[in-house]
DNA sequence: GCCGTTTTCGGCCCGACTGTTTTCAGTCG
């Protein structure tokens, strides 16, 4: 059973229990496991085999024994009586914005409402705002939550949310005495979809800036709008909100609503039991009273004796005990990057030449950058075949002649068959720099056979990379299955690296599994699969995605220098088998 | 249900905003 089922069903025993009006500190138990599973690194299932459940954080006794229940039976007794209790489709509501365990409980108990349509026609006939504190307002506010619920995608890829919220913060900048306008939130902290979109500013006359953030051109609808906070709904259908605070507390105000919300709650639990309160407004003695600003996160951080933690790995997991013994890890920056191991160009199906390529990577600083373009793989368009890829390595080695300041490596990246069996033969990858292997097709087969298609593929002694592991896309294709553990082992041994793609779309290693294949001691490659010059921006979101797995840059083959990176190239590919 | 520099029992993060109310419950992040 996979993580993201098993965080599935304890998040929804965290739902009914609350629906049900249990102890809010059970109900937060339960989400605190569901959070944790959905970022374990590793499977639970393989988890519970080693016996170390308990290194879930927020495991106990009583929920290992339901996890090892759900996974060796595939049923938890417990929530299955749970859920009999309660009319199917009450959670469903839950999912409604401004719908909380109360309200739902009301809704399905004195309306019998089941489903997003039984609650519309409810509203429509006036039935939900004659329940007791309910009133026209309130149901109309529903009403159009759900409306809203129909017509959009639930989260955002932070491919697309990077450019609105630049976009805001652009037209915000000319509000006069706003200061420190950042975003905040998932956004922050790098997460690959955001729900919505969180902005912090300092300013002395916060109403004005709250005032002028409702009536940007942007905004479509004003949600809420008070002395400190407003939110609205964007022309493009995103809620953002804006914070507003005095200059001296900006360190705890960011702190605050960075998060994550199991980080805050950690932090501040830890705080609670040295005696201080910690909010958005700093830190505040349970004893004297007595308030202490901060500027800095930084000096918030110091003040309860934990190093800086970045923002990309508050998901509170492990990081606070990390940052307790100084044992924070310097992570990889984009500064870092020497160059772009996987382009393509219009020899295959990308837009712009060789040429445009290199003098673009060169733009950005690199030192080096490899041209993979597709070979002639079943459905790949224009992709090369053998004579084709041989005379690309002859134009590759003039240009090397004639360009200054970057470096170009001959590669390929090659289609892995359904078979195992790669595109293009030994004797020709032979005489590449580096070979990326790729599935581009038949990404249904079962976990047991595409397993083996990769290990094959990794096996070969002149694959030196494997491309977009998992081959998701974000909000459109599910990731192949495949026994990523087995492939992680094998990539090890073999001295495989594995890709970080950095298209927003892909993501691919994601966090997780960037934390788990550092873990093993895998070498990643940060690439951008560009197929324009314009894509070797990318970069920063593969970086970001590296960032959330812990890795330092010499996790990284791409942060090494030219001379490093040739050396390794010209060598066999060693094996530690 | 979890967990411990005060604890194996008795605590458990913190504040803003709205709508429906005259003091606050519910929701959110």
């Amino acid at each position: 059973m996979k993580n993201t089922e098993v965080a599935t069903i304890f998040q929804d025993i965290a739902d009914f229990l609350d629906i049900k009006g249990e102890s809010p500190f059970k109900v937060r138990a339960y989400q605190r496991v569901a959070r944790s599973i959905e970022h374990s690194p590793q499977e639970v299932e393989q988890l519970m085999n080693e016996g170390k459940l308990g290194d879930i954080p927020g495991v106990g006794e009583a929920i290992a024994k339901k996890i090892t229940e759900l996974v060796t039976t595939g049923h938890l007794e417990y929530y299955d009586k749970l859920r009999a209790e309660f009319p199917p489709g009450v959670n469903t509501l839950l999912d409604i914005p401004g719908i909380g365990p109360r309200t739902a409980m009301r809704l399905s108990t004195e309306l019998e409402i089941k489903s997003l349509e039984e609650l519309e026609a409810a509203i429509r006939e006036g039935k939900v705002a004659s329940l007791y504190r309910m009133g026209d307002k309130t149901a109309e506010n529903i009403l159009r939550h759900v409306q809203a619920m129909r017509s959009k995608e639930q989260r955002l890829p932070i491919g697309e949310a990077l450019p609105l919220v630049e976009d805001i913060i652009t037209s915000l900048g000319h509000c006069p005495g706003l200061e420190n306008l950042t975003s905040a939130g998932s956004l922050r902290r790098f997460r690959e979809t955001i729900g919505d979109i969180d902005l912090m500013g300092t300013a002395e006359d916060k109403d004005k800036i709250l005032e002028a953030f409702v009536r940007l051109p942007q905004t479509k609808e004003v949600l809420s709008c008070g002395g400190t906070k407003a939110s609205i709904i964007t022309q493009a259908d995103i809620q953002v909100d804006l914070r507003v605070v005095e200059h001296d507390c900006f360190g705890s105000l960011l702190q605050y609503f960075t998060g994550s919300k199991q980080h805050n709650i950690t932090l501040r639990e830890r705080g609670h039991r040295q005696g201080l309160k910690l909010s958005e407004y700093g830190i505040q003695s349970r004893t004297t009273g007595l308030l202490e600003k901060f500027a800095t996160e930084e000096e918030f951080y110091r003040r309860l004796g934990l190093e800086f933690i970045p923002p990309e790995l508050r998901e509170g997991q492990i990081e606070i005990e990390k940052a307790e013994q100084w044992a924070i890890p310097e992570l990889i920056k984009l500064s870092d990057i020497k160059g772009d191991l996987h382009v393509h160009t219009n020899w295959s199906d990308g837009h712009d030449s060789i040429e445009a390529m290199a003098l673009a990577a060169r733009d950005l600083g690199y030192q080096y950058l490899a041209i993979t373009d597709h070979s002639a793989g079943r459905g790949i368009a224009h992709g090369l075949n053998e004579e084709r890829v041989r005379e690309q390595i002859v134009q590759i080695n003039t240009l090397n002649q004639r360009l200054n300041g970057i470096h170009l490596f001959s590669g390929v990246e090659v289609d892995i068959r359904a078979d195992g069996n790669l595109d293009l033969p030994d004797d020709l990858l032979r005489e590449l720099d580096i070979v990326i292997a790729g599935v581009h097709s038949a990404m249904g087969q079962e976990e047991e056979k595409m397993t083996r298609r990769i290990l094959r593929a990794i096996e070969n002694p002149h694959v030196d990379v494997l491309a977009h592991p998992t081959c998701r896309l974000l909000g459109g294709r599910e990731p192949v299955s495949v026994d990523l553990e087995a492939v992680f082992k094998a990539a090890a041994r073999t001295n495989t690296a594995l890709e970080i793609n950095s298209m927003p779309d892909r993501l691919d290693l994601k966090d997780t599994h960037v934390f788990r294949a550092r873990e093993l001691g895998i070498k990643l490659l940060i690439n951008t699969d560009a197929h324009s010059t314009k894509h070797l921006e990318y970069m920063r979101f593969g970086v970001g995605v590296a960032r959330r797995g812990w890795c330092e840059a010499r996790h990284v083959l791409n942060t090494i220098p030219l001379a490093e990176l040739s050396a390794l190239f010209t060598s066999p590919r060693s094996s530690s088998a």
